[in-house]
DNA sequence: TTAAAACCATATAGCCACTATAAGGTCAAT
DNA sequence: ATTGACCTTATAGTGGCTATATGGTTTTAA
């Protein structure tokens, strides 16, 4: 099997094997004379497993983590609980993160409707105020590259500002 | 007022208030004859606003959008509003996607208790098999630096995995 | 048979909003 | 005269890819 076999299998893009490898995810596969991967069924499993854990939003590391203990499998397993806990406790901070901020969000919009000037523009003129900004503050705006191919995946907006070069 | 000053009464770094000239979020200052930069009121409103639009996380794209509207203060503010809209929107399908997220990663917790091997863990099975990854997939980490000095924000997790170097 | 199309390889830069480090110049106080 | 606090610029790093450049190889069609 070569690299663009594997990837349409999997469906994901040659280059992202080839950064799984280099980042230590995925063994380095045999090479052909003219120095193509050739890649057995073991690797196509590891790679699911890898894609699998992606959909799960793990970081690599974390995968990382996963497939050190998956190679010493005689040992308990309290650490993937407890991995997986992390997770699903920095999940549900960042629900209640983004909740607080939505509410900041909508709670300034309603200061303003569209029949204005920019200079009385009351959204503009409660961010200029800080106004609704005490106490409790957001962060959170999903940054991690979209997974290719997953119908129900919230891209990160990229709207047509010119950046200065 | 010199840019140590300026950043301690905003409570951000120096180093990002020259990121955010260089970016042409703060107009450049003047400087003394040494090369150090002075800064006038002017400036701190301005970097106020910034760390304000950050606080409701807006991007760096988007705040250079707002400036130009109160730049240009005789227009209908109907952008400015599009512009919450979109962010609003945003949020609440990051919302969404988050919940979606949690409810697999609690139903995999459930599949394993802490008394077994790695070998034996369900939790690793659950991966492996692909249980729970059907149609509605999750993305979705917040990954945006913290902002920093909030108190209630949600640091990105960084754990101990050594990185090959 | 040759030329295009499809595949493979490596290396490098870009995304975002900073943060960290290096290597140095300036100024006040001891 | 030296310490320390401040200022300057430039560069690299974060994460998980994606895109581009540049070139070699193989397969297919004319």
């Amino acid at each position: 099997m070569r690299i663009g076999q594997l990837a349409r299998s999997v469906g994901v893009d040659t280059q992202t094997i080839r950064f799984y490898e280099q980042q230590g995810l995925l063994p380095p596969p045999d090479r052909q004379e003219n120095g193509y991967r050739v890649y057995t069924e073991k690797h196509g499993e590891r790679l699911a497993f890898i894609r699998r854990c992606r959909i799960l939003d793990l970081s690599l590391a974390e995968i990382h983590e996963l497939q050190s203990y998956q190679d010493n499998p005689h040992q308990p397993c309290t650490a993937v609980n407890a991995l997986l806990d992390g997770r699903i406790s920095h999940v549900r901070s960042q629900i209640t993160a983004l909740q607080a901020l939505e509410k900041q969000l909508v709670s300034l919009r309603a200061s303003c409707n569209d029949d204005r000037e920019v200079e009385a523009c009351g959204v503009l003129a409660g961010i200029s105020a800080g106004r609704g900004q005490s106490g409790t503050l957001a962060m959170a705006r999903v940054i991690r590259p979209t997974i290719t191919g997953l119908s129900h995946s919230v891209a990160p907006t990229k709207r047509p500002i010119s950046r200065p070069s």
